[in-house]
DNA sequence: TGTACATCAGTGAACGCGCGTTCACTGATGTAC
DNA sequence: TGTACATCAGTGAACGCGCGTTCACTGATGTAC
């Protein structure tokens, strides 16, 4: 049950922030209690202070991580605006928001992390800036600080959309939201500020 | 402590409902537990299930009321675009950011609602269609049902930009995403679609 | 090479507490006589 | 008019349960001799 080589502790650590994160964006942050996401990582309650300081802790550590994931998917996109259209297509539909445990963060907990401690706010913050940050630059590669508070913008309309559409109990009504989410964000994607 | 005239449980009940709306818009809905939103009514736990039927029953119904709420409100509003304008403005504020227990229903609650029982996300539907058909109305008084999911998604953009404005940590960021907003609603408003 | 020991990731029971919910009871008032 | 009773909104203690957190312990393995 011990002495393992020194990267193993790390690796569990890591598994629980991952599972802990689809848990989170399934069930909410309040929803998910500390005995399930050690479950989910296949450990017990105990060894769970082994690695976080506090389950605050964890929610921040597992902000931090989903939006590095979701910077790293980014790298996945074809160049330029292109590559932008993508990413905003396959955001908003039926697909992201049936299944929000492999979703975006901001989609499944934003109102929650709006109620959380400063230290996740801070993870989020700078999260979220490295995302959009990566966008900026690829829709005005000359000036990506001008395009910062655009692309802010767009993203919470996808995040509204997404949200808006898994409240709706009218499927019908909640695809035409998403139809509509598209449309609108590439026309602000496109207007000349 | 009895025999009162017919009207005052039904004054008693309306009280709970206001009240837990303020507190859940302010803690989340998991963060809010009975006992405590029956002494925000100047209650005792136990005279809970006098009047709703649980927890999820009382959420639904406090849902539904806070539609209302934010239904009759657009009524003080000048009539035509002029009106729209001035509740995209007084929407994304600083202000109504700082101070969720009485703002907006779906920028405190959205993903949450999105998460609980189908009773709560029809009354969500029904009370924010309500909210939307209104404002449709006003946009387009000839053919308000073509303007209904053009509506919708400026509200998800205004939903997502509060939220986004709240669980940012850097104020100044937090205020350019309100500014930002309300330029792109606007936009998205005067476009012919 | 074989044995005794130190290490430490993980176990699982327990802590006090608040959760949603139930229920026997209270007590102020309207009604009946 | 005065008294006994029925009503019923609200009380407050208790239910079992899961919460976040603590801690004495386990036991597989690497190291020392």
């Amino acid at each position: 049950m011990a002495r393992y080589d020194k990267e193993h502790k790390q690796a569990t650590r890591q598994r629980i922030i991952e599972r802990a994160g689809r848990r989170f964006k399934r069930d909410g942050i309040d929803g998910s209690g500390v005995a399930t996401l050690m479950s989910d990582a296949g450990l017990t309650n105990g060894a769970f202070y082994a690695h976080f300081a506090s389950k605050d802790d964890l929610v921040a550590n597992v902000v931090a991580d989903q939006l590095r994931g979701q910077c790293e998917s980014l790298s996945a996109l074809a160049p330029g605006r292109a590559g932008i259209e993508q990413f905003v297509r396959a955001y908003l539909t039926a697909e992201h928001r049936d299944n929000p445990e492999h979703g975006c963060p901001s989609a499944a907990l934003l109102d929650e992390i709006g109620r959380a401690t400063d230290a996740t706010k801070r993870a989020y913050t700078d999260g979220a800036l490295t995302v959009v940050d990566d966008i900026a630059s690829r829709l005005a590669p000359h000036d990506p600080s001008s395009a910062r508070a655009k692309t802010l913008s767009v993203f919470a309309l996808m995040i509204g959309t997404v949200q808006l559409s898994r409240a709706l109990a009218d499927r019908k009504l909640a695809d035409e939201v998403l139809e509509q989410g598209v449309h609108n964000a590439l026309t602000l994607l496109d207007a000349t500020q």
